[in-house]
DNA sequence: ACGGATAAGACA
DNA sequence: TTGTCTTAT
């Protein structure tokens, strides 16, 4: 699994920041009385006390681990407080912990591109933090050092019995001799404990952390000294540090990969990689891995910190062991809709807060089946374009289930009735949000132009796509409940005023909050503060968002000549036009523009429209690809076409600005990125789903 | 009758 | 591209 990333040759200064036990942490914040104390938090409570998911550094002095039960834990640590993890719709409930993680983003993301690489986790790159300060305000003989630094742990540095760690530490740092790499870290010493000391302040919660040349390296020494401690890796320690380093404990190895390392290879720490030339660990593991284990058994690794505040998907999934297995339609039915209820709350408050919107609906679940000749088949997952508003959740998760249950179940597959057993038991059901863009912020004539849209009545995909990690506003440093985040949804005089949606009281309701906030004003211009600053990011993010536009083009590979004859001559109108493309596909129109991300990020070449519909008047069938019954009713077709593919005839049709939009867009030489040979594709693209009023 | 709930990434 | 698999916390 593991891709080796050349290493740049630039030394760079990462950090690894780590929460302590953190779900221990936030409930000790909101029960005080508990900090100090021997403390773990349970999820559920009925069958022996609950699963321990987080136990404090108190209570792991009596052994108590991760993964006892509650009862065992008592058992050998009699006075520990167990702390239940909240419970809404049925399931474990884990907003808070998400929430408590992001206020600890927010702070860390202040000195460097960040990366949120879990709930508690995040890379740091300091290196431009790190530059400055040597450039500007060198630790060498400074006076003063912080306290919170000179408690650094520095691999390899000798502190002698009997003589002053802090002093050993405060030379390292001021060190005269030291070559430039070493004096980067010093610099990452300094600032990471100035933001470890800012986190506590603010959050109240400690945390640990590892500085180091690379991502690799430092989440190894962030785990070495804990808890609300930080570890410091100059490279003349690492390879003592790999020599002796259990091969299992190396990130990426702790699983089958490891195992065969050991087993296969005889490989037990990281330092007997070394003696294998990269030729033969590519034989044996293949040349992504191979070359990966090379590197990593010499500590090189490149991965880069990705610029990344926010989740890339939402997931809400329950486990259903044994005996609670759900074995009729209706009771899978029930648990999804709990699901599809909080995943559709998580993606409103992400729409709300963030001004992101998810593409892509995806079930999973595991199944047994008792009885029948190949009872180890997986339930397979499924996925459709995801609508926004719970009910539409809902309805297409069931259908994705439906679908895959009858692919499970196969030829032998008997109907039942009711609740009546049916051989078939679900121990796992979870239903995750995907492919998630920022919606486009910023004056978009697009967006006035089509505007009036209600939210729940597109499919996410109707909005213009934008790349992963294309933001408005300074990505890097204010992507996390960014306030320039502004997104103008168009408000009245909408030139399709007439046609408003119906949706149902619950959508409706679902989607209230968002749609008010957005609602407010418009942001003319990119603003030059909103622009400073992102240099960085901007070059990080360029590669994923070639990728990306690519791929959606590939997708939508389409005819649009044909069809666009097809439908003009069933309006009866001869002439083509895209007006009428969109006024006859989608009642409810609504769009964005791309264009003002494309050139802040000198992204972007040749525009592509892409025009999605559904059909109309069949029933709505979420299914996509692999659905047994996705052909030929009620399947979405997308079409694509290039810009410059247009009959110029169709672009006069358009009002002056969407016109001077898409030549903008049709001008890649002014932020064409030389070596770019993938074409970008936009889409001004809408489509609508039938409501179906429940 | 289990570690549960979530994530991310690679690969076919 | 979807679906599967691996890894991690």
């Amino acid at each position: 699994m593991p891709v080796a990333k050349p290493e740049s040759s630039d030394s760079r200064v990462i950090a690894h920041v780590d929460m302590d036990c953190f779900y221990v942490q936030v409930e000790q914040r909101k029960q005080p009385q508990l900090r100090g104390l021997p403390t773990a938090v349970v999820q559920y409570n009925e069958w022996k006390g609950g699963a321990l998911i987080a136990v404090s550094y108190e209570a792991r002095k009596f052994g108590v681990k991760r993964s006892m039960r509650g009862a065992e834990a008592k058992e050998v640590c009699p006075q520990i407080q167990l702390v239940q993890v909240p419970v809404a719709r049925g399931k474990a409930d884990l907003n808070g912990y998400r929430s408590a993680g992001s206020e600890v983003v927010s702070i860390l993301s202040r000195r460097g591109r960040c990366e949120r690489a879990s709930i508690d986790e995040v890379y740091l790159d300091l290196t431009d933090a790190a530059e400055t300060m040597l450039a500007e305000n060198p630790p060498q003989n400074m006076e003063k050092i912080d306290e919170e630094a000179l408690m650094s742990h520095i691999l390899g540095l000798n502190n002698e019995d009997g003589s002053d760690v802090k002093e050993n530490v405060r030379e390292w740092i001021n060190r005269h001799n030291a070559d430039h790499r070493d004096k980067l870290l010093a610099c990452g010493i300094l600032i990471v404990a100035e933001l470890r000391m800012q986190v506590l302040k603010e959050t109240e919660f400690t945390c640990s952390a590892g500085i180091a040349h690379n991502k690799m390296l430092a989440k190894l020494a962030s785990g070495m000294n804990k808890p609300a401690q930080q570890t410091v890796v100059p490279s003349s320690s690492v390879n003592g540090l790999l020599n002796t380093l259990p091969i299992r404990k190396m990130k990426q190895l702790g699983g089958k990969l490891g195992i065969s390392l050991q087993t296969d290879m005889g490989v037990n720490t990281v330092g007997d990689l070394l003696q294998f030339p990269e030729e033969k660990l590519q034989e044996r593991y293949g040349i992504n891995t191979g070359t990966w284990l090379w590197n990593i058994a010499r500590g090189i690794s490149g991965e880069a910190v990705e610029g990344r505040l926010l989740p890339k998907s939402h997931g809400s999934g329950k486990t259903f062991p044994g005996p609670r297995a759900l074995k009729t339609v209706p009771a899978v039915q029930h648990w999804l809709n709990q699901l599809c209820e909080e995943l559709s709350e998580r993606l409103c408050s992400d729409l709300d807060q963030n001004k992101r919107m998810a593409h892509t609906l995806t079930l999973h679940a595991r199944a047994y089946k008792s009885s029948d000749s190949d009872s180890q088949k997986k339930f397979p997952s499924k996925s459709c374009p995801l609508r926004y508003g719970t009910g539409k959740i809902q309805e297409d998760a069931f259908n994705l289930f439906q679908a895959g249950l009858r692919e499970y179940i196969g030829f032998y597959g008997v109907k039942t009735q009711g609740s009546q057993y049916s051989g078939w038991g679900i121990t796992s059901l979870s239903v995750s949000a995907s492919k998630i863009v920022p919606i486009p912020s910023g004056t978009c004539s697009i967006a006035k132009y089509f505007h009036g849209q209600s939210l729940d009545n597109v499919n996410a995909e109707a909005t213009l796509l934008l790349p992963p990690g294309v933001h408005s506003g300074s990505e890097c440093y204010s992507e996390l409940n960014s306030p320039k985040a502004e997104v103008d949804f168009p408000k009245e005089e909408s030139w399709i005023e007439d046609t408003v949606p119906d949706l149902d009281l619950q959508e409706q309701k679902d989607l209230s909050s968002s749609l008010s906030k957005t609602q407010d004003g418009f942001t003319q211009d990119i603003s030059p503060s909103s622009l400073s600053g992102t240099e960085g990011c901007l070059e990080q993010n360029q590669n994923k968002q070639e990728r990306y536009m690519t791929k959606v083009e590939g997708q939508f590979k389409s005819e649009y000549k044909e069809r666009k004859g097809k439908r003009v001559k069933d309006k009866g109108t001869g002439t083509p036009s895209i007006l009428e493309l969109f006024k006859s596909y989608n009642p409810y129109p609504f769009g964005s523009s791309l264009s003002q991300e494309l050139k802040k990020t000198a992204q972007g070449t040749d525009a592509r429209l892409t025009i999605e519909e559904n059909e109309v008047g069949k029933e709505e069938k979420p299914m996509h690809g692999s659905s047994s019954r996705d052909e030929g009713d009620g399947r979405r077709e997308v079409w694509s076409y290039n810009i410059d593919e247009i009959d110029p005839t169709v672009m006069d049709e358009l009002p002056q600005e969407i016109q001077d939009e898409i030549k903008a867009w049709v001008q890649p030489h002014k932020w064409r990125p030389y070596n770019n040979t993938a074409r970008r594709g936009c889409k001004i693209s809408h489509y609508f789903s039938p409501t179906k009023n429940s």
